[in-house]
DNA sequence: CAATAATCTACTAAATCAGTAGGCTAAAAG
DNA sequence: CTTTTAGCCTACTGATTTAGTAGATTATTG
């Protein structure tokens, strides 16, 4: 199940990628035209400045952008930062390996074979979209 | 992330592929053999077998069966069993299909658009393994 | 009848999720 | 230089899910 703070940054992330990059939003206008809890999107909008995919700006006329382009967003790094690993199981992450405690071999481990299946079509489909290709349109 | 519910029902199920299912196998013999606790395992294989894919037998000489051949059994089945929807979001769920309450129109949604690509890359997988296929060799 | 092994009911500790509350800091306007 | 604006930061909280445990019950076999 996908959490509500990825939900919610991705919805928060295509809102952004439909403004003017040079004009920053305040986070009152995506909450409340995204139906999102301020204070929770404010949160994770703050966690995507800190990964490097938003910029913002204090005081009046302030709040969030975009750093990049649309187009050079990857769905694979918004997910990896919003939602974690994109591997249902760490002993087949890339990013994010680690051996399972109870496994003595992961090459005749029937789950691993599955999840390996798994993480590959996924990574497929999150390698091959950008925030772009997202958007509505 | 994969439950550990779904993980250990897999691997019960192809300990259970890979013997004879005319001789039922009890809960502990796989507990032990694939590191996990009994009564937990007690419930999911109760789970399998009320959702049809085990049998059972009480008292001596009694214990699990697999009721179809490996080859019939698809991950797509097991895996609605175990682990739920394989939509990562109710909104793109073909078994378990509800609208979003925050979002306003299913079309223009990002999410959703990202969503639906991911679960027909999951159906994918799952649609074209059977337990047979994740078998060791 | 005794032993075996699945079945059923109920409880629980720990972790994660989805927020809330409230004060702090930086920038712009007046 | 003070007020307003809007993001920054820390800490807490209720609800839900996860991964079990404990213990009694029921059916089968020898």
């Amino acid at each position: 199940m996908l959490s509500k703070k990825t939900k919610y940054g991705l919805k928060a992330l295509a809102y952004l990628a439909a403004r003017d990059r040079n004009v920053p939003t305040q986070i009152a206008e995506i909450a409340k035209h995204e139906n999102i809890s301020l204070k929770f999107l404010e949160s994770i909008l703050l966690n995507l400045r800190k990964t490097g995919f938003l910029g913002s700006k204090k005081g009046k006329g302030g709040g969030y952008y975009l750093i990049k382009e649309p187009h050079e967003i990857l769905m694979t790094d918004v997910m990896r930062v919003l939602e974690g690993p994109i591997a249902m199981v760490p002993c087949v992450s890339l990013n994010f390996y680690e051996k399972c405690a109870d496994c003595p071999d992961e090459i005749t481990c029937s789950v691993n074979k599955l999840m390996l299946k798994v993480r590959d079509a996924n990574l497929e489909v999150y390698r091959n979209n950008t925030l772009a290709d997202i958007l509505a349109q």
